[in-house]
DNA sequence: TAGCTGTTGTACTGATCGGTACAGTGGGCC
DNA sequence: GGCCCACTGTACCGATCAGTACAACAGCTA
């Protein structure tokens, strides 16, 4: 953890709210459309809180990134125990509903983040850092299905977790520019589709 | 056009170096992060000139997206004479040479905005547009071999046009995250592979 | 009770933000 | 030449920016 540690469960809590706070404007405006001020104001924080618990702007932003992971990771559990092709189609459908519960097409945090970050060198590895970890758990599941015998033996799950991702990543930019889910079911389709051409036959 | 012309050449030189310096700076800090101060100090212009031919900052941005749409294209140009299975494979190369020209995976300009602009009910739109403009091409082209009896009759161009942009623009901010041009390489291959089992037996 | 440490409120700083005011200057056209 | 209007330079505005200073507080231990 680079950010400053709260040691009390008083202070925890407060860290918390100015993360909560922060993750939810930055979402909506941006990293550098997101004022230290608006999130204090959001939080109902006071500055020497802020500036206790975290270094600068940018450390917030740190414990920011981690929060969209567990945030993303949550609405899709499914992905926690991959073990089938079964699994797969369930997870792509807990991917779906994210959106459908919502109303509209909504953009995916980290996403968000990955083009302001750019190639800021604290953040942008971060930022990969989180991607990785997401693409983890797929990666782990397709070994699972390998180790079943319901993935060819030849397929590289690394890869194929890295190709799943991208649609993933792709379907979700475009459908929320563009209202239309329709950009996400496809790309999920085709991804599951490429992954079942890998399977054993 | 939603901002002020230049009804000169001289006009129309500064109001350009203007939407240069701010296409330059809003791809690397963002739009948030990109002071009008800044893009002043960088074209060399003052600020009346600035605010002579945009009414806002807002509007600077409406400009800059359209300069990004003219640089992708400009940088693919095999996306306008698309007539075959080969030509595909040309614009997906030209695609990947872009990176390879750089040295490094580089972002799409388009996609960094995409993330920022988010739900700017001014901004948003003109993205949503300009990825409809550069699908549209794609779709003409899908179109064409169609036409020639290369892709099947019952195959939708549009549908497989937006199936192939998710995969460039997943393909693009994995690649560029994660300094690994093969997210790219792979989103493109399953791509064109996709469009290929719609082709003609 | 005293004292310590983690925590909090408020006031402040210098820099920068987007945008405006206004007095000019340039070059083309009659 | 003289006019006109697009264009330009500079100074300025109130608001907001990230970050700091510092005194006071809360709760736990001794």
């Amino acid at each position: 953890m680079e950010t400053q540690a709260a040691s009390t469960p008083r202070g925890k809590r407060t860290r918390d709210t100015i993360v909560d706070a922060a993750a939810g404007l930055m979402y909506v405006d941006g990293v550098a459309g997101t004022s230290v001020d608006k999130v204090l104001a959001a939080s109902g924080a006071g500055k020497s809180q802020m500036y206790h618990y975290f270094k600068n702007k940018e450390q917030l932003v740190e414990a920011v990134i981690d929060r969209y992971l567990e945030q993303i990771l949550g609405n899709q559990p499914a992905i926690f125990t991959l073990s089938s092709w079964a699994d797969l189609e369930t997870w792509t459908g807990q991917l779906l509903d994210i959106h459908r519960r919502a109303g509209k097409p909504v953009a995916c945090p980290l996403g968000n983040l990955a083009g302001e970050v750019g190639d800021n060198p604290k953040l942008a590895p971060l930022v990969d850092r989180a991607y990785r970890t997401w693409e983890s758990h797929l990666e782990r599941g397709l070994k699972v299905l390998q180790a079943n015998g319901e993935l060819a033996p030849d397929a590289d799950p690394a890869r194929l977790a890295q190709a799943a991702m991208t649609s993933v990543q792709g379907g979700l930019l475009l459908a929320h520019i563009r209202h239309d889910l329709t950009a996400l079911e496809d790309a999920l389709d085709i991804a599951l589709t490429y992954l079942r051409s890998h399977a054993t036959s």
